[in-house]
RNA sequence: GCUCCAGUAGCUCAGUAGGAUAGAGCACAGGAUUCCUAAUCCUGGUGCCGCAGGUUCGAAUCCUGCCUGGAGCACCA
């Protein structure tokens, strides 16, 4: 915010500064503007004398001292200084950061968002679980990182569309209609066979025990599709529940069969033989794919005459081509590493523009319980679901642990620190921090004091701890659309965490409320402030603000 | 063997477009509450940024090679 207008000002000048010929025009753009990490090296600082010097073969410090005199004109700049190896350093008027609040009462629960990605259309597509069980933890990481990429996007101004890709045929679930079979005969008592590879949860119990339930022993000679149906229902409707409790909502689902039901992935293959990349092979049907970069051909129509999933997955990319998206997000787990290249080779191939396609691969989750990994296969259906994990740890923990590390690195989750109501858990420090607030809000009304606005109060504002808040206010709507552009949730989390901890020991050093009447209305003004923003951050990764804990 | 990801303090991890003396939490030790929520805060010190080269004013960050760990490398999805 403030920061955006310190460019502006150092743009202006620069120009300014090429037109007296002091610096070449080539130099544009090449600087930038940062932070600097110590206070003595002021509120803003640029690089630009050592970048030009660079460019135009002169000394950083002959470039930086006719910068400095221009910059030092600004009503908002104090003073300037030319530091270290040629570095500006910008110091401007405390009272320009008190500025940053009134935007923040304006705006409310708006403040962070922007527009920086109106009229784009986006699709995220994540979890895309097949109806073959509960949703396993590894899903769960999916769905919050999906989702939550999903809200940096919307805040972003983006038009986002989540999507939920499924398939409810095919031999998973063929075999789970088996399965759920054998639990229906067992459970009455009859011989029953499971399948070597069956699905061995309770779950499918239960399934056959609501079969029971309802029409008893009825379904003693119905096909195996009524099983699977039944079963893929229940499942379904499962998943769905389970991913309402952590806040998540699909705007599409989008069935795989569907794109062999109408024949579109033949049309796929019939395109691509069309263009010559598709040839025959030991009895099965190949896509040139080493023509796209690929290290070796893929099999599409296996001789068996079934696709292989890379069929449906370009056709069904090809159809969210043909929806007009101008982005397209996939959230896939490590595991699917070596599919997606072979997806946008084929892309490609078909003439569509692969580079709006981001895949974000995330890495995965591990639980610990008191110090030990806890053992998990899901084979065995000794997999820890997202259902067991929110009764065990609530949603915004959940939530909250599953950003807390960029989506490149693998996950400890630790289920008694997620548990625990104290400073170490960071959930509980970033909640804690908003109702701390909500509660000088509370007592400030009762008292009758109220947040003021005004430039002669906010002057008031003066202590270090102060300054370290506003500067971090004034940060936030940038920080939301870095961690839009660059699909980094983690970025709010730990940004909330600091805010936290600055806000904290603002509270432990100064009191809010006092007798000083404008003393007060000013650091009313910074805890609205505050609150505002840790609320508006809580709520883009999809965490309760609670108002008292 | 090949592809992708990671390697930063005792542990878990940040480090946005390459910036100044490398950051936080935890753990450990000591201290703070007549007062707005102590679910809090303050004070303590730690680093061959995996290794070796290269690029440049300047590298944890970019390039090359190597080492270690993880995920993959099907006519499974």
């Amino acid at each position: 915010m403030i920061k955006s207008q310190i460019k502006e000002i150092i743009d202006h000048c620069f120009t300014e500064g090429v037109e007296l010929g002091y610096w070449s025009k080539t130099v544009a753009g090449r600087y930038s503007i940062e932070v600097p990490k110590r206070p003595g090296q002021g509120d803003f600082s640029t690089n630009f004398a050592m970048v030009a010097a660079g460019i135009d073969k002169r000394k950083p410090r002959d470039l930086a001292l006719p910068m400095t005199e221009l910059l030092a004109r600004h009503p908002m700049v104090e003073r300037v200084e030319i530091a270290g190896p040629g570095f500006i350093n910008l110091f401007l008027h405390k009272a320009v950061w008190a500025t940053v609040l009134a935007p923040i009462f304006e705006q409310g629960e708006n403040f962070g968002r922007s527009e920086s990605g109106r009229g784009s259309r986006v699709l995220v597509e994540f979890v895309s679980a097949n109806p073959t069980g509960p949703l396993s933890i590894g899903h769960g990481r999916n769905a919050v990182l999906g989702d939550t990429i999903a809200r940096l996007l919307d805040a972003s101004g983006y038009e986002v569309q989540r999507e939920y890709y499924f398939n409810d045929s095919g031999r998973q679930m063929r075999v789970l209609g088996e399965s759920a079979r054998a639990r229906y005969l067992e459970l009455l008592g009859l011989p029953s066979s499971f399948p070597e590879d069956g699905y061995q949860g309770d779950y499918i119990y239960e399934i056959a025990r609501s079969m029971i339930e309802e029409g008893g022993d009825s379904f003693i000679d119905a096909p195996v599709d009524i099983f699977k149906e039944r079963a893929q229902q229940a499942i379904f409707t499962d998943i769905d529940t389970t991913l309402k409790r952590i806040g998540i909502d699909f705007d599409t689902y989008f069935n795989e069969h569907s794109l062999y039901e109408d024949g579109r992935i033949y049309r796929v293959v019939d395109q691509l033989r069309a263009k010559g990349l598709i040839y025959e092979k030991e009895g099965a049907t190949w896509f040139k794919a080493s023509e796209f970069g690929q290290e070796q051909d893929r099999v599409f129509i296996k001789n068996t005459g079934e696709p292989t999933y890379r069929l449906p997955d370009i056709a069904y990319h090809c159809d969210k081509f043909e929806r007009g998206y101008d982005w397209m997000i996939n959230v896939f787990g490590s595991d699917h590493i070596a599919t997606v290249p072979d997806v946008l080779a084929g892309v490609r191939a078909l003439g569509y523009d692969d580079s709006r396609i981001t895949v974000v691969l995330y890495q995965f989750v591990t639980l610990f319980r008191e110090g030990r990994q806890v053992k998990m296969s899901t084979r065995k259906a000794t997999f820890v679901t997202v259902d067991e994990l929110v009764d065990e740890v609530g949603a915004d923990a959940l939530r909250f642990f599953f950003l807390m590390r960029k989506p490149d690195n693998l996950i400890e989750f630790d289920l008694d620190l997620a548990k625990k109501q104290s400073q170490e858990n960071p959930v509980y420090y970033v909640q804690y921090a908003h109702a701390r607030l909500c509660s000088i809000e509370k007592m400030a009304a009762e008292q009758g004091a109220a947040a003021s606005l005004t430039q002669q109060d906010l002057q008031r504002l003066v202590e270090p701890e102060e300054y370290a808040l506003l500067k971090m206010l004034a940060e936030y709507p940038q920080l939301v659309a870095g961690a839009a552009a660059d699909l980094a949730p983690h970025r709010i989390i730990f940004y909330l965490i600091e805010l936290a901890g600055q806000f904290h020991g603002f509270y432990n050093k100064h009191k809010v409320l006092t007798d000083d009447r404008t003393l007060t209305g000013a650091r009313l003004a910074l805890c609205r402030g505050v609150k505002t923003v840790v609320h508006n951050g809580l709520k883009l990764i999809g965490l309760t603000a609670p108002v008292s804990m």
